[in-house]
DNA sequence: ATGCACCCTGTAGTAACTACAGGGTCAAGG
DNA sequence: CCTTGACCCTGTAGTTACTACAGGGTGCAT
């Protein structure tokens, strides 16, 4: 598989497959003839591995250490879990900020009758 | 007043006064014989403003806007209205998001019985 | 006169990409 | 045979909103 291929198979942009391998956190791949990178299924795996993980907020670094663990089958889960609990806790903090904010701003939009900015509520619940 | 005043004044860092100066989000204060900046009441107020849009999640450019228009009372205040809605939809957004996300997490996590990596769930959801 | 807290400028680092510039490779069509 | 286009390569710089120095000056108290 071509990088573009394994970028259509991932959802990834070329640029951060490359990214990531310039980073370490995949394997650099064989390549062919004209030096171009060449992926088999576990390339494909661990990149997906990669973005699910991302999508669900984990830092690389944390990536890194559940990859690190995915690598090392007799290491003790309890790391992974540590890590998705606590990044859970992070979570439900974010969407509780999150909340406060929505609700401030609810009270401030809304209240714009149209004349100009010297009266306007949304400037002045900002000041 | 001095920008270690103004800093504690507003709870921002002095090299964050310094940065939104740079940009333009501030003015640049006078200078007293030492070199150094010297700030009234109106700067405080504006440094308010932008760390409580900050607090509530106004890019720069946003916050940019927002003072443009509280600059210029004349102006229709619409504009203000448009940028706070537009906000506001992209907070309930990110908000779903991270429901979405947690309700994901909250599967994952504790179903860790302390075994090794090899039969961790946590990794296996993300796999 | 010497320590200490404060101030200055300018540059570089952070996270996680994204976007080029400037080049090489390869298969298909004219 | 040549060229066109889609793909690939490396390396560097840009993005957001700061934060962290390095290397220096200022001002006041002991």
């Amino acid at each position: 598989m071509k990088i573009g291929e394994l970028s259509k198979a991932t959802g990834t942009n070329i640029e951060t497959v490359r990214y990531y391998e310039r980073i370490g956190l995949l394997p650099a791949p064989d390549r062919n003839a004209a030096n171009y990178r060449s992926y088999g299924e576990p390339h494909r795996a661990r990149l997906a591995f990669v973005r699910h993980s991302r999508e669900l907020g984990f830092t690389i670094e944390e990536i890194r250490s559940l990859l690190d663990l995915s690598d090392h089958p007799d290491r003790d889960c309890i790391e992974a879990d540590r890590i998705a609990t606590s990044h859970l806790v992070q979570v439900e903090a974010k969407i509780e900020q999150l909340e406060a904010l929505r609700d401030e701003l609810t009270r401030i939009v809304g209240r714009c009758r149209g004349g100009v900015a010297a009266d306007c509520r949304v400037i002045e619940a900002l000041g």
